[in-house]
DNA sequence: CCCATTCTGAAACATTCGTTTCAGAATTGA
DNA sequence: TCAATTCTGAAACGAATGTTTCAGAATGGG
């Protein structure tokens, strides 16, 4: 019938993503978007939508990056115990050599307050974080290689909520020893 | 020689944070602060400054605030667990039933990545809020109220970086029986 | 009381914001 | 090749942004 489409709509959406993340919501300008997008606003508003309809596409994709990744980890011959502390010392590696926090935790305290949408994706992804950690410390009480003497899911819940407060730290101290620190203990109240 | 400030600088600082404190940095207009500071531009002006002098000012009041409840609690004459768990369980009060989260962490991931002048207040807050926590810990440990199998330092690190989670779960969840069972742990942890 | 000084209020400032418009280029199926 | 359709680029939109201006009201010391 007609022309296509002609800029690659998961490449701009990256690329947006990679702005929202480093600038937060609100600081990022539509200027700021079409500029790394390399789009003209007009196929923007034709195609994806308003700035916040972008936005949510780009958490909604930051998050699909990392459920793929759980998944892998999940699906590792491995064990648990195993999977589960490589993940945490990348998660360290991730908050001391990364150049920006973790998206979801800038976003929830930015925006999902007074989004409704953005709460719910980000909510989402928070319980598959959550499942995520449960998977694994169940499998590893199982297979005997942590102490079973507390509650799996408190244990998920608690190192899971964790991690926020090392990326503050980082932000505020760029203290990478504190980090590892914080990471060992971490690691030793698990399996002592 | 001539006239006097009309308005209250300490009420206007104050109305200022609230606004701030609600609506983040970038998402908060000048009208938005003028309406609620009850004050002309012109007079915020030459008095304060502009929009970023503001929030500094704002954000130092924030922390001022803080550092006052924590000399307050420090200068109890109660068993320093006591002081510590009712400390806890009012964090988990001003989480549950608060209407918005802390500005200091807020802040530490909107703004203090850009700004240096607000990252430092909120290092400064944050080495307050650690050393609180130490000086409690290590009085319960030489009283014998806790077991001291684990140095203090490391502890008050771990736990003051794990509120930050906490808020971060409720503003996604609004489970108020998920941060109460973390905390809980939180405590059994220091004391068991 | 009066003059010098300082503060206030309203208006205006240039700039940037998110968004829309539309003519013309591009591409499709027939 | 052609007509129908869709996309793109540049420009323009009104509204809102943070900030400045300045005339006039207010208040201090002499």
């Amino acid at each position: 019938m007609a022309r296509n489409v002609e800029f690659d709509e998961a490449l701009a959406i990256q690329k947006a993503m990679e702005v929202f993340w480093k600038k937060g919501y609100n600081a990022t300008s539509l200027r700021d978007l079409t500029d790394a997008m390399q789009i003209n606003s007009s196929s923007l508003y034709n195609t994806i939508g308003d700035k916040q309809e972008l936005f949510v596409r780009c958490v909604q994709h930051y998050t699909n990056i990392r459920k793929k990744d759980w998944d892998q980890r999940l699906a590792s011959e491995r064990s648990p115990l195993a999977v589960l502390t490589d993940y945490i010392h990348e998660a360290v590696s991730i908050i001391i050599n990364g150049e920006d926090s973790c998206m979801a935790v800038k976003t929830a305290f930015e925006v999902a307050t007074n989004d409704e949408r953005v709460k719910q994706i980000l909510a989402a992804d928070d319980q598959r974080s959550n499942q995520f950690l449960y998977d694994l410390i169940k499998k590893a009480m199982d297979a005997g290689e942590i102490k079973n003497d507390e509650d799996p899911a408190l244990l998920a819940d608690y190192f899971n909520s964790t991690w926020t407060g090392w990326y503050e730290s980082y932000i505020l101290h760029k203290d990478s020893v504190k980090i590892k620190r914080m990471a060992a203990y971490f690691i030793k109240q698990l399996t002592k």
